[in-house]
Formats: C-alpha cells, sequence, structure tokens
RNA sequence: CGCGGGGUGGAGCAGCCCGGUAGCUCGUCAGGCUCAUAACCUGAAGGUCACAGGUUCAAAUCCUGUCCCCGCAC
C-alpha cells in the first residue's frame, strides 16, 4: 500500500521499519522538527526521523499539523493510508479523512484501558499484569477509535518501563504490519471500544518520581519500574557534603518490615511502610547507572542508615 | 558558547577547599583455614594520580591550556 507514517521516538521506529520490510511504498515520513537535545544542546532530529534518512525515504518534520498549507501537500500524496505511531500532535478531522482507508494507530494499551501519553508507564505502576498492544482506526477523540487488533504482552515483576517499551515497541510492529495487510485485503474488523473500563494514561509528571518511602513496598516497587529508566524515581543519599539524589532503576519486593526508609542490610534492601524493597540497579545523580553491587563498592551504606 | 559531574593500580570510589609517606570496598595471584547461604584469615603483585605547561624546596592536591567521558534537559 501506499502510506505514510508519522511518528517520533524509538517506540516508533521499529513500527516503521517493519512497514519498510513488508514492501509498502512509504509516500513520505512526518515526525516533530529536530529540537535541541544531548549535551551541548545541538539540534537533533527524532529517532524516526533519522531512521527515515538513512533508508532514503522523504521526510517532512511540520511544526504543526494544523497547518493548511501542511494538510493540502498531506492530501496531494494520495494516501491509501496513514499510520500513527507516538507522533506527539494531534490531527484534524481533514488529515484522518485525506487518505483512502484512513489513519491507524498503533497503542500501547489493552483499550479503553490507559488511553493517552504514557500507557506503560502507567501499567507497571498500577501493577497490571497483562498489557498489550493494539491497532485502532483514529477518530477525532483521544484514543476513543475503533479497535481492529491486538497482541497482549505480559509484565512480570522484574519488568521495567525501558524493558516492557522494547517487548511492546517489537509486538507493535508485527502488529502493525500484519493488520495493514488484512485491511488491505478488505478482512480487517474493527470492534468499537467498551464503554466500560475507561482509564487515562497521564503523562509522568517529574515531581511524581520522588519515593515515599512511608508507602507500602509492593508500591514503591511498582513505581521504581514504571519510572524505568526515564524518568527514574529518585530518593535522597545522606552524604558529608549533603544529600545526593540517586535514581533507583530497577528493584524487588521483599516481605521484611522496618522502619521506612532504614537501610536493613548490606545489599541495599530498604524498609517501607509495609514490606521493604531491594534494588538492584541504581544510579547517582550526575552519573551512570550502576547494578547495587558496583554501586556499593565506591559509597558505603551501612545498615541503619536512613534513606530521604 | 543551555546546565552540571568526572578522568587516581583490573572494577567502583575517597583524598583535592587547608600542597609534603597513594587510602577504601572489590577483583587478581600465592598460601592457609573451612563439609556454611556474596565465605574467612594471611601475604603479594599492580598506579609517571587523563595530557601539556606554570607556581613552589615540594603538586593527585594551586593556576593555565588541551583531549576524553558521563548526567540533566524528552
Amino acid at each position: 500500500m501506499r502510506l505514510a507514517f508519522l511518528g517520533t521516538p524509538d517506540f516508533a521506529v521499529q513500527a516503521l521499519a517493519a512497514i519498510v520490510a513488508a514492501g509498502h511504498e512509504v509516500a513520505c515520513v512526518y515526525s516533530q522538527p529536530p529540537a535541541p537535545r544531548g549535551r551541548g544542546h545541538e539540534l537533533r532530529p527524532s529517532p524516526v526521523h533519522a531512521f527515515a534518512q538513512a533508508h532514503g525515504l522523504p521526510v517532512r518534520t511540520p511544526v504543526s499539523m494544523k497547518d493548511p498549507a501542511e494538510i493540502e501537500g498531506f492530501r496531494a500524496l494520495e494516501l491509501d493510508c496513514a499510520v500513527v505511531v507516538a507522533f506527539g500532535q494531534i490531527l484534524l478531522r481533514e488529515v484522518l479523512e485525506a487518505p483512502r482507508l484512513g489513519c491507524f494507530n498503533v497503542h500501547g494499551s489493552l483499550l479503553p484501558r490507559w488511553r493517552g501519553a504514557a500507557p506503560i508507564q502507567r501499567a507497571i505502576m498500577a501493577g497490571d499484569k497483562v498489557t498489550g498492544v493494539q491497532v485502532m482506526r483514529m477518530t477525532e477523540g483521544l484514543d476513543e477509535g475503533p479497535v481492529l487488533s491486538t497482541a497482549t504482552v505480559r509484565i512480570d515483576a522484574r519488568d521495567t518501563a525501558g524493558t516492557l517499551h522494547d517487548r511492546m515497541a517489537a509486538a507493535g510492529a508485527e502488529l502493525i504490519v500484519r493488520t495493514l495487510a488484512e485491511i488491505e485485503r478488505g478482512e480487517a474488523n474493527e470492534m468499537a471500544q467498551e464503554e466500560a473500563g475507561v482509564t487515562y494514561a497521564k503523562k509522568i509528571r517529574t515531581k511524581e518520581a520522588r519515593i515515599d518511602w512511608t508507602k507500602p513496598a509492593e508500591e514503591v516497587d511498582r513505581k521504581i519500574r514504571g519510572l524505568s529508566p526515564f524518568p527514574g524515581a529518585w530518593f535522597t543519599l545522606p552524604s558529608e557534603k549533603g544529600p545526593v539524589r540517586v535514581k533507583a532503576l530497577l528493584s524487588a519486593f521483599e516481605d521484611v518490615d522496618g522502619p521506612p526508609g532504614q537501610v536493613l542490610d548490606d545489599r541495599l534492601l530498604v524498609a517501607c511502610g509495609e514490606g521493604a524493597v531491594r534494588l538492584l540497579r541504581v544510579q547517582r545523580e550526575g552519573r551512570g547507572p550502576q547494578d547495587a553491587e558496583v554501586f556499593l563498592r565506591g559509597t558505603a551504606l551501612p545498615v541503619g542508615a536512613r534513606l530521604g
């Protein structure tokens, strides 16, 4: 099929790659404009943009898809359909209706649960055991369109947003290719989302990222994993030069009690409101990630120390 | 010139502000001990303290310049 791909972050790259590999004609790739990123604040293209360039695909990076001229250009592509994966811009009806067969979105949850921006993180933080990716037809509402296909993905007790993200991206890539084939053959079924069970996955605010040790350990553990590696749940470590911020990147729940925030053994077992979490991977402010074992070699953290 | 941290034996760090014997946790090697959940004891090897200048009786430590690395900004 002749299609356009609209996407921005890493999550979308695999889907684009799979679509290209499946032999579809990618008439144009749309992505968010290059933004100052990285050390030195250099202008860097988005992952999707970079991929498209590397593969010689035409790229457009409009500041807004609401621009009439941009919409006209999109219409002029005379597309069969468009695939949208974490694009980061709202599309107007004129855009959604421009392609012959419509626009389809790859979403990272089992709708109508977790509509919105951060479904992967929210699912882990909420303690969901199962999530998935779905392809849906885009409508004007936020992730409200009918669903064409589903791939479920299990969430296990060691998953972080990062590890889950990677599996979801792979699942999404496979699913979109399969679903496009069905659409092309006219065999796709669209199922309206259920009325019940709607939840929204609000964007993660950095404010939410601080660990509250008085909360139950299971909740702390989920927050750590749900916010890892970005933005990272953090706490403070007492030191001679004052409190040092440390991100917890991976943890595990343990059924031991103690005063919240207190270090219970010499391997980073920290007491919470109920139970305790063992920090397995950690990152000091300004430094790279380290496994707990390595971290402890350079940082004395005696039993009884109190974390903030 | 967006902001910040750092380059010290194989790994992770301290020491630098207040110049003057290279320290800690671990790894490695040798020997010992132990039928113990990351074991324990003893001993050893291994560093021109990123690089180049400067100040000084003396520089890991102060000053100047260079190179490299990392984190935050999503």
